[in-house]
DNA sequence: CTGATACTGAACCATGTGGTTCAGTATATC
DNA sequence: GATATACTGAACCACATGGTTCAGTATCAG
């Protein structure tokens, strides 16, 4: 581990899972208790657990105990960092192939 | 697992790690041999084979064997699903966000 | 040809991940 | 109060991850 992150590490690293993606799918629509979520994507309660506190934990869910239920909803962070991280990933990626088009041209010019 | 866009899955856990985000921004700037990344990061050979191997898999990263050396470029894949995915992601939470205004609008009106 | 350099592959290690079960505790319902 | 429901936490499991070392093989330089 070189350059620390934390907020680029935890986003990307929870949206990689695919019931992970799923559950923010699903809480775009309405909120949810843990329990229907583990419902909705066949598994424990317990493993859902885990899931949601991933995304917690990444800032993608907010969770707060309703009576015997724990209601989870879209959390605070917007994804922008990351949004931002492929930005300019995406500049540099177009960057390098301007100068690789440019240098094409020019030996093809000295041809 | 609920739903595979393994597309998804490797291109947001291949960025999860900041070694590997620091290796995207390094092949930026110029191409380069696994062992000049590994001297770069400060690991080992092996270890830099490893992470490009992720790279490689997910799309992110092309590279080719040169004499002894495996030179590393950025690939083909320009991060448009995961960015898409963002989006969409990013419209979402907006919508929900209307909504919960609108509704609270409303409320307030019928006070 | 010899030696140094660059990589490859296998094996190992500690830790993390994505799940499970099981045994609680807290809340709702009758 | 008894029973069912919703969650929590610990323990376990198989497998992936992020590294290492070590023993090759391939290539370059003299």
């Amino acid at each position: 581990m070189v350059q620390y992150q934390p907020a680029l590490d935890s986003a990307f690293g929870a949206l990689a899972d695919p019931t992970r993606r799923g559950v923010l799918a699903r809480l775009g629509r309405s909120d949810a208790a843990i329990g229907e979520l583990a419902r909705s994507f066949r598994m424990t309660l317990t493993g859902m657990q885990k899931h949601v506190r991933v995304l917690e934990d990444a800032g993608l869910v907010a969770t707060k105990k309703v009576g015997r239920e724990r209601r989870c909803t879209l959390g605070p962070r917007r994804l922008d960092e990351a949004t931002a991280w492929i930005e300019d990933y995406r500049r540099t990626v177009e960057a390098r192939l301007d100068r690789l088009e440019a240098f094409l041209e020019r030996t093809k010019e000295e041809k």
